[in-house]
DNA sequence: TGCAATTAGTTTCATTTGTAACTATACTGT
DNA sequence: ACAGTATAGTTACAAATGAAACTAATTGCA
């Protein structure tokens, strides 16, 4: 039995089902608050963070949401500019900027959070409970083997 | 207990977890046919299909892969310049193109499915027989409830 | 038939994204 | 103290992406 005629089914391909659930959900996460609030998804995440977290470094942003430093440093400038963001430097290192969300912000995020909350739960909806721990260890498990591959 | 004081943990949240999960995974795999062979996401995955399924039209491998018609059209005329692929035109429907992968094609399309296979293997290594079959059960029901969100 | 509406696929254009270069500040070892 | 290196963040440029306009072919139905 050689490997002669290999073949490969899509739609049975791990990586490939993950990044089209994936897909789908993170597109329509973002519809929600994209078109009613108008952020990008970088946008959102750093907001995220900083509704969690205030007084993060743009670095730090980056640690937290995975994401690169140039769309977090475009995203704070476009959050910046909708005066949704406050920065200031830091004391001690005048190349760090101190982040936290403007009070137009905060209430933006607050207003977001719940449908976000909201949308998790009807994800998880159709998931019993154990599934919800399964998924979750799932994924730690999958994330976690990673790196070497 | 009012909503007062929202707060969304990031890394605790469903959406955001299953994208950074995904987007590692498909980033390394995708490393393992760009670097190699030279091939772009869209690239692959039309190959992809049309290694399983040869004598799809353009728009039946955007139904196979869930992609957009305009990276299709494009990957496709990319891999008819590297000559990875063969296009005919159907004699029913003259806007319809056959697509299939030319000897070159599916000389590389051999390479690199036993790399894939490898690489989910090594993916699924850290589950075990009943994890892997959870897997699928919860991206199954995941993506059978979008839709309606 | 023949004309309006669909469909397959391509092209154009604007937006997004990522890599690499750059600026400015801070740290290190001598 | 200071030269070399590292880090925070921005900018510039090129490549990828998506929406909408477009072309060509087909279908439907009056």
């Amino acid at each position: 039995m050689s490997k002669q005629n290999p073949s490969l089914n899509l739609k049975e391909f791990l990586p490939y089902q993950l990044s089209i659930v994936t897909n789908r959900i993170s597109a329509s996460f973002a519809r929600l608050y994209s078109e009613k609030f108008n952020l990008s998804i970088p946008e959102w995440r750093v907001m995220a963070v900083l509704g969690q977290q205030p007084g993060l470094s743009a670095d730090e942003v980056c640690g937290e949401t995975e994401m690169d430093k140039v769309p977090v440093s475009r995203a704070v400038s476009k959050l910046l500019d909708k005066g949704l963001l406050n920065r200031e430097l830091s004391g001690r290192d005048r190349r760090r900027s101190i982040l936290s969300l403007s009070e137009a912000g905060y209430g933006m995020y607050a207003q977001i959070v719940p449908l976000a909350l909201a949308y998790e739960e009807e994800l998880k909806a159709t998931l019993t409970a154990a599934e919800q721990s399964q998924l979750e260890t799932l994924l730690d498990k999958l994330s976690s083997q990673r790196g070497q591959i």
